[in-house]
DNA sequence: TTAGGCGCTGTTTTT
DNA sequence: CAGCGCCTAA
């Protein structure tokens, strides 16, 4: 039982409490994973068998975590029988077993995002709406929020509630485009990320005998990261419980930043009125970050009213203060964190892979990237498009999936016509009214095209179509998915046309191409558990890698700084945290302010950052920073003032201000080069988007610009676009000056002075 | 049928 | 700025 020794007593106390609801509130940092893994090992220990137990995490990359620390604790290959894995990986599993009840085939196809979208589309274009008024995101949206609710398309036409939501958004029809998407889908034999838990849940209410099985197969069931979970994982998994009631969820309410997807904190709330005897153990000692960094934590989360009260502490050593950075620019804060990381590297001998840079959009990576790109440092972007999102995965996977499930419409429309081979939009938008009119699918008009009147010229075309991808799914019998997959893009010429690309980015294709096949193949030597069949292995594949993100992908000895979005750090921990961008607007981002509770899941997320950091974290914001193409001007974000001063080292942040701001001469920035108009200030002048009507100014041929800190009111200046005029007035603070020119060609303008590139061409004091 | 160019529009977070 | 849809030319 030596294993039970390295727990503190609360956590102890989690791991023994192994009969009837549990509820365990683990701070961050404060060893829940452990916790967790140690109790299954615990259970098996006690002779629960490992085919009795279910785990449940969010993403597999936790799932893994999870399984390699029991197996470690145990030894032997026991903990292989566990059913561990994310909410969406597990329920597929039971889903393709069980798929014949809810009337799909087992090798259903699941539909990730960009499917799922691409699909609306083609109904709203179908359904002759305007296509502006239904965009498939918003439409998804809706329609995922409604899965996650568990309303079905029947139950969300009856809602008034709803219609109403919609009739005021005006977009009336969403229950219709709900219905016909959920028909088509099941037409395609294809689920959405919701439907494998809404279909889940339809499984285990509509087939009572389903319900059972899996009622007495799981006795001990254990969800991690409770308080992200929506309504219907809630359900499943309180039916799932029901019969013997050994569920054990592990949450913390201050970590909940997934409402946007349907997550809700009430579930954590709830549970103790869900069951009659709930134990609830706290794990409030953090084994993690310093004092400092957990006092600055605790301090911004206890602004917020909703919450489960506690206090996080630790015996760890108090640590440094945190560090505020201003800089002016989106690109001077990527250079002062690549910077900031090349001293560190040196002064405190740290390793790449001791830091992470966090941020709230996907979109600020790009700033980081160049900056830690120009001085050498090594460096992974996890998010943004994965792996498996990429156009060529995507191309190559569709003719897979085409393989495997002909029904699979998406995949057909996306590889029909690539490479080209003549089948155009005309034929394909003959073909869908067909298979509307017959009520067949597109495949099965296309398997007899002759019988539906196309030209002879196309009719040929769709039959050695059609009789490629025949062959391609007689090979299935004989062969290995990998060989498939090869020859597929073999004869298709889809890995020719790659390869011919000589481009940068043709040559990244064609490689990731071939990484894809390396998957493939690797995927076809480790052998199955169940030992499937070799058609039903490729389906597997299928599935499983429509559930992978690229954080799955992670080497974790890879000596790389980590630059990820702060959702996607949830779990993780690093020495030396960056968390970037701290500016009003961006974070808290301005579709989050609006209400206490959007407001107060930004605040959850700053403390999730903020509580990944072990030793040092550095905040930075920024007074001028690129969006939507032009430059805006944020103020310092408000959770910035809910840090304790006395946490808080912001010399930095002065000297910034105090410090000439970093000249272009030093580090030429290539989107300052290329754009001059874009340094006018929008919202103060006209600037970008009347710099566009300018005739192009022509600079003098020793155009050389001034130092900006020189400038003053009544000086002839010539700017590299806007040409020659005169300075009437500067403002803003002396860092950041803005003088207003009245240009002879482009008229009055404001300009920011550290970014435009000035020439004086005569000085009226002087002369 | 396809390629290429222009103009509009939008950026939150993800299994 | 970028990605996408729409239009035009070949």
């Amino acid at each position: 039982m030596d294993y039970l020794a390295e727990l503190n007593e609360r956590q102890r106390e989690a791991v023994l409490y192994t009969e009837g609801p549990l509820m365990i509130i683990a701070g961050a940092g404060s060893g829940k994973t452990k916790v967790l893994t140690t109790r299954i090992a615990h259970l098996m220990k006690k002779g629960v068998d490992a085919f009795n137990i279910l785990a449940l995490t969010f993403t597999n990359k936790a799932a893994r975590e999870m399984k390699e620390r029991v197996e470690k604790i145990l030894g032997g290959t026991e903990a292989r029988n566990l059913y561990i894995g994310t909410f969406h990986s597990v329920f597929a599993r039971l889903l393709r077993a069980e798929a014949t009840r809810l009337g799909y085939p087992s090798n259903f196809t699941i539909y990730d995002t960009d499917d799922a979208k691409s699909l609306l589309k083609t109904i709203v274009r179908e359904m002759n709406l305007d296509e502006k008024q239904y965009k498939p995101s918003f439409v998804l949206n809706r329609i995922s929020s409604a899965k996650n609710g568990l309303i079905s398309y029947a139950e969300y036409h009856e809602d008034f509630q709803l219609r109403q939501e919609d009739q005021r958004a005006n977009r009336p029809l969403i229950s219709k485009i709900y219905e016909s998407y959920v028909k088509r889908c099941f037409k395609n034999g294809a689920m959405d990320f919701d439907d494998l838990l809404f279909n889940m849940h339809a499984l285990l209410t509509r087939f009572p005998e389903a319900l059972v099985k899996y009622q007495h197969k799981f006795k001990y069931i254990l969800i991690d990261e409770y308080q992200d979970t929506n309504a219907a994982q809630y359900a499943i998994i309180k039916l799932l419980g029901a019969v013997h009631e050994n569920i054990c969820v592990v949450g913390d309410d201050a970590q909940s930043i997934y409402s946007f997807r349907g997550a809700t904190i009430k579930n954590i709330l709830q549970f103790e009125k869900d069951y009659d005897d709930v134990k609830v153990v706290k794990l409030e000692q953090n084994y993690r970050s310093t004092q400092s960094i957990l006092k600055v934590a605790n301090e911004v989360i206890s602004n917020n009213k909703m919450q489960i009260p506690k206090e996080l502490w630790t015996d760890n050593i108090h640590g440094e203060k945190i560090i505020l950075m201003r800089t002016a620019t989106d690109n001077d804060e990527g250079r002062f964190v690549a910077e900031t990381i090349s001293e560190q590297k040196l002064r405190n001998h740290f390793h790449e892979n001791e830091f992470a840079i966090l941020y709230r959009t996907n979109a600020q990576s790009r700033s980081m990237e160049e900056n830690l790109r120009r001085k050498n440092i090594p460096y992974r972007i996890y998010g943004g498009v994965s792996f498996y999102q990429r156009k060529e995965i995507k191309d190559l996977v569709a003719y897979l999936r085409l393989i495997v499930n002909p029904q699979d419409e998406e995949a057909l429309r996306r590889i029909i016509n690539y490479p080209a081979r003549g089948i155009g939009k005309t034929t394909l938008e003959k073909a869908s009214v067909l298979a509307a009119q017959h009520n067949i699918t597109l495949w099965q008009v296309l398997e007899k095209p002759a019988s539906f009147g196309f030209r002879s010229a196309t009719l040929q075309v769709i039959e050695s179509f059609v009789y490629m991808i025949k062959s391609f799914q007689v090979m299935l019998e004989k062969h290995n998915a990998y060989d498939v997959a090869f020859r597929v893009g073999k004869e298709t010429g889809l890995v020719k046309e790659l390869f011919v690309d000589k481009s940068t980015e043709g040559i990244t294709r064609y490689e990731n191409i071939q990484e894809l096949l390396n998957s493939i193949k690797e995927f076809t030597e480790t052998p199955t558990e169940e030992g499937e069949l070799l058609d039903k292995r490729l389906g597997s594949y299928l599935q499983q890698i429509t559930l992978l993100t690229d954080a799955d992908q992670d080497e974790h000895d890879q000596d790389v700084v980590r630059l990820m979005t702060i959702h996607a750090a949830k779990g993780l921990e690093f020495p030396c945290v960056f968390v970037v961008g701290m500016e009003e607007t961006l974070f808290p981002n301005a579709m989050a302010i609006n209400t206490r509770e959007d407001l107060e899941e930004e605040r959850r997320l700053f403390y999730v950052a903020i509580t990944r950091a072990k030793s040092k974290l550095w905040l930075t914001f920024t007074s001028n920073r690129y969006r939507f193409g032009n430059l805006m001007q944020n103020d310092p974000s408000r959770f910035l003032k809910e840090i304790p001063k006395d946490h808080l080292d912001e010399n930095y942040a002065g000297r910034a201000i105090t410090e000439p701001v970093y000249r272009t001469e030093r580090y030429p920035d290539s989107r300052q080069q290329n754009t001059p108009a874009a340094a006018s200030v929008s919202g103060l002048g006209n600037g970008s988007a009347a710099a566009k009507r300018i005739p192009v100014h022509v600079p003098s041929e020793n155009f050389k610009p001034d130092d900006p800190s020189t400038f003053e009111a009544g000086m002839e200046v010539e700017h590299q676009k806007f040409g020659f005029g005169k300075i009437l007035r500067l403002e803003g603070n002396p860092n950041n000056r803005i003088a207003t020119i009245s240009f002879r060609q482009a008229g009055e303008k404001k300009i920011m002075l550290n970014y435009a590139r000035l020439q004086i061409t005569h000085n009226e004091e002087a002369g």
